[in-house]
DNA sequence: CAATAAATGAGAATAAGTCTCATTTATAAC
DNA sequence: GTTATAAATGAGACTTATTCTCATTTATTG
């Protein structure tokens, strides 16, 4: 609950109850969740219009990064500072998304053939993102 | 010409003329398009409806690859059996997306990573996808 | 070349996301 | 604490991408 108030003041940004209650649901989310659930979650509480205003302020400030699931649909997730460096792990049965951290190694070699691939390319690369796509074998209840 | 009939029927999917239509679009284009620009293009020559049920049925045949591109729009491109495995560079400046084959030692290294992820997690992964955000510095005239 | 199932075109329908504008709220100054 | 002002919000209209419907056309098989 304070939380929420203090990434906002942080960020030089009015703190106002919409993005508190945005904030608050995306804290309480461990792994990515759709912009539909969202809505649906705060049906009654943020217009859906402050609601896309509040997601799209999040990202200016960098906190927030957007992707799509395996059905094309948006899907958002909060990303502070605190957060360690992730990727993704997507279950074409129950659709679920999953973070995971890669092995220390693995991202320096990751990071040194993208060094390559900036010299080879002429490309500042400022950013990357590793999705992973399967199935989960017996992880949730919503597969078989 | 004859490259998009022979993967029709080499997929078992009726050879029409739409179907051929998009798949010679789709040829022409070394790296991936826009849904948008593919509309453009076959403007008065295949309906919107069924460029979106060819696209459906390329995918469905496993020959059509989509994801989104910086600005959330669809992006497609072709990826038959005989094209080399490879991942994407985007770039924030122009918008331009293009085609990069990382080195095989790295790939390698990320068959074993992947490896740990699937025991680790209880997953089988059967696909993964790595996509690099930057800014290409000299190598388009869209660039400043 | 006929019969049949599949594919298409045109436009209506849907859904995700954006925009508008009158009202409310947060912030900063007093 | 009040007040002034700019910023944020809510409600719903609007836009745009994608899907759906159904009458017509086309491909395939015998």
């Amino acid at each position: 609950m304070q939380d929420s108030k203090k990434i906002l003041s942080d960020n030089n940004v009015s703190i106002t109850n919409p993005r508190i209650l945005v904030l608050e649901a995306l804290l309480g989310n461990k792994n990515p969740i759709t912009v539909d659930e969202l809505l649906t979650k705060l049906k009654n509480q943020v217009a859906k219009s402050t609601l896309y205003r509040v997601l799209s302020d999040l990202k200016k400030i960098n906190i927030l990064q957007e992707f799509t699931n395996l059905d094309n649909q948006s899907v958002v997730e909060l990303l502070l500072d605190t957060d360690s460096h992730h990727h993704h792990l997507f279950c074409s049965d129950c659709g679920e998304i999953i973070d995971v951290e890669m092995a220390n190694e693995f991202e320096e070699k990751l990071s040194k053939e993208i060094k390559r691939i900036e010299k080879k390319f002429n490309f500042i690369i400022e950013d990357h993102r590793l999705e992973l796509f399967g199935k989960c074998t017996d992880l949730c209840e919503n597969c078989s």
